[in-house]
DNA sequence: CCAGGCAGCCAC
DNA sequence: AAACGTGGCTGCCTGG
């Protein structure tokens, strides 16, 4: 038995790994002796990497502990030890994991004891934390990793055992990437650390369900996430099918694409197209000034460096929003080849690329779905981010399938910010016209404007309802409808006047959450901190967070309702699920009859969509998308083979 | 050489 | 009085 001891908050405790048979009966009678107990046991996995699904992924190490005691087992050194956890993981009847999503699917896949049997066990402690205060250190919140947690609640000497183990990597030549994979098992350091990871999680665990009880933070708000977790969990395990030859040539030609207007820049002297400097330079000396239409100057960053950004090279490349000619100026032509280039270069690396690296042998895509992320509890999706998928051309996300024979399927709620927004306001007006199936931006832009509003006024009107939403001002709406300041302000106005109810529930959460020390609280009982200087966000926050539940609460509906096989994404408002093609139909139909619900007296309505069998299908809007997608395949896929063989040879 | 900050851009 | 919210990912750039 190799032994490493430390003191953790004054305490000394023991990091325990067992070698020989007489310490492997240590650990089982250890495990007898803490599952009879009933006490909850800390848990933490070590592994080659984050990519659980790649090929080459090993488990390494399973680690148990409670607050005095820590076991390493070197999973990866003996079958025999595998077991040794494996019935560990089995007979212990409670756990602590921080982020047990992570650690289900590392044992789901490499150490066979599937999700559903850890799930009911787990209380993870990054859930926990989030639900005291979800704010990143940055953001002035406790943070979420087990690092800042354990330093601020357990022991401020806590070692960051990650970034000690950098360090430890950099000795042996490797990086924080490789050297996971690359750092030998037997290396003191890692194993100390890796005992440590579960000696922190027993100990942070109790002084969280403290701060919950504190702040009354309900039970059954914290059951809910474990829940919500449990099932995105099964959508990343069951991942996405990936179209590799597709993707393999859209690279390909997002590459020439990318290169031949890096080109075109190159001889007007800018050789890193990212960097602004060298654009604002080059188009400096070609006579342009960079001030926007409608201004005096040219506009800055924070920072005060010459902005060119997207906004700024599309009006010297005369072209809108939609990459459509203006027909206001002669196009710049380095503009248009910087915003060209740039763009095929973002697709082809964050989409692609990242889509082609990060397949399983059965080419399935598993993107990290963290169910409690933003502040407001909002959702995100990383490797790759699902989430931000090109939306006004169908060519990325043609890259992703349903299973074979299946198709497709989309539901999305209807304006569902503005519903929420409306629900808990409460603004009588809206809730009518929303209960009357009204569209909401004309109900807005006849009482602002009367009934014969215009289509501009009607893009006010909207402007003004996601301002709202947003916390944004008369400044944003100009900006973003082009109308004059004097008419956004008079609609303002008139906005407010009509929807007494928004600008009531706007004031009275600023002041609520002035009163109860800068925090506002959800109708699910979640914790809302807000930043000084930014109370009126409190507006956002709510709407966003109240927004994210309802997604949630739907998620748990359709599991419970047996729809969770057939789930494959949530994207914030939507849910992304597939079926067989012949029931898809039918199936989108019951997932959007699940899925629509009353808030607070107000129908929140869904509109399901199928598609064929690629997620860019419900994308094409014309019949030539689909001509295009057929001469694009001719033309690219042979192409891309070709490319990739002239690379192995 | 690596890690992390900044600017910019993708989504809802 | 007015106040654009939440994320992830890239390349460039700087500091260690």
């Amino acid at each position: 038995m190799r032994l490493y001891p430390y003191r953790v908050a004054g305490e000394e405790t023991m990091t325990r790994v067992p070698e020989t048979p007489e310490d492997f009966d240590e650990f089982r009678r250890w495990v007898s002796g803490v599952s009879a107990s009933g006490q909850p046991i800390g848990l933490d996995t070590e592994t080659t990497g984050l990519d659980i699904f790649s090929p080459n992924y090993r488990l390494r190490t399973v680690q148990f502990g409670t607050a005095r005691d820590a076991w390493v087992l070197q999973t990866e050194k003996a079958r025999s030890t595998l077991d040794h956890a494996r019935r560990a993981l089995r007979t212990i009847p409670r756990f602590l994991i921080h982020n047990a999503a992570f650690d289900w699917l590392v044992l789901d896949r490499h150490a066979g004891v599937p999700l559903e049997e850890l799930y009911p066990k787990t209380i993870d402690t990054r859930l926990l934390a989030h639900l005291h205060d979800g704010r990143l250190e940055a953001e002035g919140g406790t943070g979420l990793g087990l690092k800042p947690l354990s330093a601020l609640f357990v022991d401020p000497e806590a070692p960051d055992t990650a970034k000690g183990l950098y360090a430890e990597f950099r000795k042996i030549g490797k990086t924080k990437e490789t050297g996971w994979a690359a750092i030998d098992v037997d290396n003191p350091l890692f194993l100390q650390y890796a005992g440590l990871d579960v000696l922190l999680v027993s100990r942070l665990a109790p002084v969280l369900h403290g701060l919950l009880r504190k702040f009354d933070i309900p039970w059954r708000l914290v059951e809910f996430e474990h829940r919500v977790s449990s099932i995105c969990s099964k959508m990343e395990r069951k991942g996405m099918r990936l179209d590799v030859d597709y993707t393999r040539a859209l690279a390909v030609r997002l590459a020439k694409e990318s290169e031949r207007f890096a080109g075109v820049a190159h001889r007007y002297g800018v050789v890193s197209l990212n960097s602004t400097t060298q654009v604002a330079d080059a188009l400096i000396g070609m006579g342009e000034t960079l001030i926007m239409p409608g201004k005096s100057a040219p506009e800055r960053t924070p920072s005060g460096k010459l902005k060119v950004d997207k906004a700024v090279l599309l009006a010297l490349a005369d072209l809108d929003g939609k990459w459509q000619r203006v027909g206001a100026r002669t196009p710049n032509p380095l503009a248009d080849a910087v915003i060209r280039s740039k763009r095929a270069g973002k697709w082809k690396t964050a989409y692609a690329d990242n889509m082609l690296s990060g397949r399983d042998a059965d080419d399935r895509i598993h993107p990290k779905i963290n169910s409690l992320q933003a502040r407001t509890g909002r959702m995100s999706i990383t490797n790759p981010a699902l989430q931000t998928l090109p939306s006004g051309d169908w060519t990325i996300r043609r890259a992703m399938l349903a299973d074979e024979g299946k198709r497709i399927i989309s539901v999305d709620y209807a304006a569902v910010e503005m519903r929420v927004l409306a629900a808990l306001a409460p603004e009588p007006r809206m809730i009518e016209a929303i209960t009357a199936g009204r569209d909401l931006h004309d109900f807005t832009a006849s009482l602002v404007f009367g009934p014969n509003f215009t289509k501009d006024d009607r893009k006010v009107a909207k402007a003004i309802g996601f301002g709202k939403v947003y916390g944004g001002g008369a400044t944003t709406i100009q900006r973003q409808t082009g109308a004059p300041m004097e008419a956004v302000q008079a609609a303002l106005a008139a906005y407010n006047r009509v929807y007494r109810g928004v600008t009531r529930f706007a004031r009275q959460l600023q002041s609520e959450g002035r009163v109860n020390g800068y925090v506002v609280r959800t109708p699910s009982g979640r914790r809302l901190p807000l930043d000084r200087d930014r109370v009126y966000a409190a507006t956002n926050y709510m709407v966003q967070s109240s927004a994210r539940d309802v997604l949630c609460q739907a998620l748990v509906d359709l599991d419970e309702r047996g729809l969770g096989d057939a789930l494959l994404l949530p994207v914030h408002d939507e849910v992304v699920a597939q079926a067989d093609a012949r029931e898809a139909p039918e199936v989108a139909r019951e997932i959007a009859e699940v899925m629509a619900m009353d808030f607070f007296g107000v129908p929140l309505a869904t509109d399901p969509e199928v598609g064929g069998q690629s997620w860019g299908s419900l994308y094409m809007k014309k019949a030539s998308d689909l001509r295009e997608q057929d001469s694009f395949y001719a033309a690219n896929v042979a192409e891309a083979e070709r490319v990739s063989m002239d690379r192995a040879a």
